[in-house]
DNA sequence: GATCCATTTGTTTTT
DNA sequence: CAAATGGATC
């Protein structure tokens, strides 16, 4: 049977009770669980899903239609398909085997991952609870829901598979706990308990801290997680790296820790998930009958330990659907490979690959500026971009004389562009490094230009939220050894770093933890009376905490405990200037727990989901690094800080020569194809780093772009669009940029002294002629897109597609 | 055990 | 240059 099709609704209703969703599976082996599943089946079950599917697909069209015509015919003509291209409509409707999708920047990849999944379920090709559907970002897997759930209902609720790459190792360790050698309620260490952790591993291995920090070494486990190795497959040569070859034993050490303290670290998330199927093959076969399909978004992006994972559950002929794009690789420092999309063919050789090269972002002259940079990379799959507009405005380069200048000038444009109606929102500047910020900041306040910075300092790491999390956790998990010590003596009640040892030795001793320890010894007279009273106060405190769980909501836990616990009073008492900031962020975290209904929901949403929902961004220019700018996109994007060393960064070279550099470039094609229309890179003589100016010299990047398409800007950036005639093909491939077309450094470098007779600027105020013509596309702020019906001099006659006609401006509208 | 001062370190990017 | 860590001193 191809999918669970039954035609009579009784039987439906019977296959749809998904067997893996029952309780009591984590307890059954899996045998068992297989007859337990087949009992099930044929009691009915319990059908959670069922009613929902029906429900709201029936109201959709989708499975009614499929139950009288059948799947296919439905398919074909299914709503949800209108508008696609046919590569797209290739990508959406190719479900069995083995499919990679090459989707470059623009292309519409998250419409044709969404559709895709929409599809499948829309056919009963699959139960949501049957199709595993990975993305990298929490951001990325609610939206993909969302969307989901616009084209085909909430059908979407039964997928319990769509998630992180950790969500989903989460699950799997909740589910077979035991097998991992874990207990079930584990808690997740962040990284900061990881290196607390290992403090304390260094020092009963007596090893040096000063000489092998401890933060080197959890890079260390970090990157060896990431690439699946144990601490008995880390290369011998390897391990000999860290504390004169006892690396290895240090990291056997951690996990014994781990496991002892019932916790797992992030990289553990997928680690353990492949240990356990590779060890467990009745359980690997159950999964892999499981999932019918599987789908990956950013696949250029997965580490070997991702990999891994996917190659288990695939097996060799599942239907797994990678999509990706190998020139927007960016995390290859965090253990992301992209050989893993490049040899996707090998791993698959029945595989079909799909290429999305359609890009229906930005303008041409964008579009084939990143294409050329990009040809400069080695080792691509190869892509062939089009461009599906006009070529609007070439590239924009520029210089200034320092870092504050450049902050001025584009604070400056910025200005210029929304005095002539431009959405705030559509502007963006994307810097290499987060400390670039700062000077735009600085900036803005001065002139009170509203922006918002996205990434920042994360929410969750917050001292004081740690802190208050702490509590929380300890309430939840009396035996978090790490949450305990941190928060043991804060606010200061006197039990201090004597007592804590002490505990620990008892701890240690007997086996207990932490906690358990501790209450013991209030009672022991171990400690010194001083010491014995505030930790009884304490211990007496979480008691009563605990039994409040039971009965309030985590938020009003939350202020319960942070009063009671004089953590509030704390930062009330301190006078430091950012003591507000944190007691502002605490009621924030009560505010944020107001959504959930249980605490370990809560904290386990903590723990998966560092980003915290940001702020609504409002009316504001937005503020950002490359890497979180990855899959927005804005009408206008600043490129500041263009400098060897700065980008690409020198770091990068350092430390991975070649490829950092060829990831560094990446980067840049990332950041230059978040434009839709207009793109200013800017680059300065001198940098004020610390507090030292350093020259800096254009960065290689600059030279690397096809002169065609750059335009040197020694002025104010022009608000109307420099208009070209219109070019027939619009596209650019990789081949014809690369030797021939390359920018000399007549035209790119240098940009502060190589002020040029052609500015553009001037050159287009000289002459009135605004270039558009009858039956051009063009785009209003406010209108939005719309084609020339009428030309009278600077008065022009539009009909939009959604305001319908109107006279307009020329200098209001651009053409596209 | 707490507070203050000096030194160091980081500023690439994050689940 | 700032924050964070760590050591020394009270």
């Amino acid at each position: 049977m191809a999918g669970p099709c039954g035609n009579g609704t009784e039987e439906f209703a019977e296959d749809m009770a998904d067997p893996f969703e029952l309780d009591g599976f984590d307890s059954l082996s899996s045998a068992e669980a297989g007859a337990e599943t087949a009992r099930n089946a044929a009691e009915g079950g319990e059908a959670p899903l069922s009613s929902r599917l029906f429900g709201k697909a029936e109201a959709h069209g989708a499975p009614s239609a499929a139950a009288s015509d059948g799947p296919a015919a439905a398919a074909t003509r299914a709503a949800y398909l209108e508008g696609l291209n046919p590569q797209q409509r290739e990508a959406v409707l190719t479900t069995e085997g083995p499919v990679l999708v090459l989707a470059g920047a623009g292309t519409g990849k998250t419409r044709v991952l969404t559709t895709r999944l929409a599809h499948i379920l829309a056919t009963q090709k699959a139960w949501p609870g049957q199709i595993l559907a990975v993305t990298f970002t929490n951001k990325a897997a609610r939206e993909m829901k969302a969307r989901i759930r616009a084209l085909i209902g909430d059908i979407v609720e039964g997928m319990a598979w769509l998630g992180t790459f950790h969500s989903i190792g989460v699950r799997f360790l909740q589910r077979h706990a035991e097998l991992a050698g874990l207990r079930s309620g584990f808690s997740i260490l962040d990284t900061d308990d990881q290196v607390r952790l290992l403090k304390q591993v260094l020092a009963a291995e007596n090893i040096d801290e000063k000489r092998f920090p401890a933060r080197q070494i959890a890079a260390l486990i970090d990157a060896w997680k990431n690439r699946g190795l144990t601490p008995d497959t880390v290369p011998a040569g390897e391990a000999a790296a860290f504390a004169n070859g006892r690396g290895a034993r240090v990291y056997a050490a951690y996990q014994a820790r781990l496991r002892a303290l019932n916790a797992v670290d992030f990289g553990d998330l997928l680690l353990l998930p492949v240990a356990m199927l590779k060890a467990t093959p009745d359980l690997l076969a159950e999964y892999r009958r499981r999932f019918r399909y599987i789908l990956v978004d950013e696949y250029q992006d997965t580490n070997t330990a991702q990999y891994l994972l996917l190659r288990l559950l695939a097996g060799e002929n599942g239907n797994i659907c990678c999509v990706g794009d190998d020139d927007q690789s960016i995390y290859g420092w965090r253990g992301a490979v992209v050989e893993n999309i490049l040899r996707f063919p090998k791993d698959f050789p029945q595989a079909k690959v799909i290429r999305l090269e359609l890009n229906y972002r930005s303008t041409g002259h964008i579009l084939a500026a990143a294409n050329g940079l990009i040809a400069h990379n080695r080792g691509r799959l190869g892509k062939t971009l089009h461009s599906v507009a006009g070529m609007g405005e070439k590239v924009w380069l520029r210089g200034h004389t320092d870092d504050e200048a450049e902050a001025r000038a584009i604070a400056d444009d910025i200005e210029a562009l929304l005095r002539a109606g431009h959405s705030p929102r559509e502007i963006a500047i994307l810097v290499r490094a987060s400390f670039q910020m700062r000077r735009f900041e600085e900036r803005f306040v001065e002139i009170g230009l509203p922006y918002h910075v996205v990434g920042g300092p994360r929410f969750y790491e917050r001292q004081e939220v740690r802190d208050a999390l702490a509590y929380l956790k300890v309430i939840h998990t009396p035996d978090h050894d790490l949450a305990f010590e941190r928060i043991i003596n804060v606010p200061r009640r006197g039990i201090g770093a004597a007592s804590v040892k002490k505990m620990h030795a008892l701890a240690r001793l007997r086996g207990l933890s932490l906690y358990r320890a501790a209450a013991l010894m209030m009672d022991s007279d171990e400690l010194p009376a001083r010491t014995r009273r505030p930790l009884k106060d304490l211990m007496t405190a979480f008691a009563r905490w605990r039994a409040q769980a039971a009965e309030l909501p985590p938020a009003a836990l939350a202020e319960v405990v942070l009063e009671e616990s004089g953590y509030v009073d704390m930062w009330k008492a301190e006078k430091t200037p950012q003591a507000e900031g944190r007691l502002e962020n605490l009621k924030e975290l009560v505010r944020s727990m107001e959504a959930f209904d249980t605490l370990s929901g809560f904290l386990e949403h903590v723990a998966l989901v560092m980003d915290a929902d940001q702020a609504a961004a409002g009316e504001k220019v937005v503020l950002m690094t490359m890497h979180a700018a990855k899959g927005l996109e804005f009408d206008t994007v600043f490129l500041p800080g263009w400098e060897e060393g700065l980008f690409p960064h020198q770091r990068a070279l350092d430390e991975a020569g070649e490829a950092g550099l060829e990831e560094e470039r990446r980067l840049a094609y990332v950041a230059l194809t978040r434009a839709r229309r207009r793109a200013i890179i800017s680059c300065v003589q001198m940098r004020r780093v610390h507090t030292m100016w350093q020259p800096a010299q254009p960065s290689r990047f600059i030279d690397e772009l096809p002169a065609a398409h750059v335009a040197i800007l020694d002025d104010a950036l022009p608000l109307a669009p420099v208009t070209e005639p219109e070019v027939a093909d619009t596209s650019v491939d990789n081949a014809s940029a690369g030797a021939g077309q390359r920018t000399g450094r007549r035209t790119a470098a240098d940009p502060v002294s190589g002020r040029t007779a052609r500015a553009p600027f001037r050159q287009m105020e000289r002459r009135h002629d605004h270039g558009l013509c009858e039956g051009q596309r063009v785009f209003h702020q406010k209108f939005g897109y719309g084609t020339i019906a009428e030309v009278d001099g600077e008065k022009l006659t539009i009909d939009f597609e959604k305001a319908g006609r109107k006279r307009i401006m020329a200098a209001f509208v651009e053409a596209v």
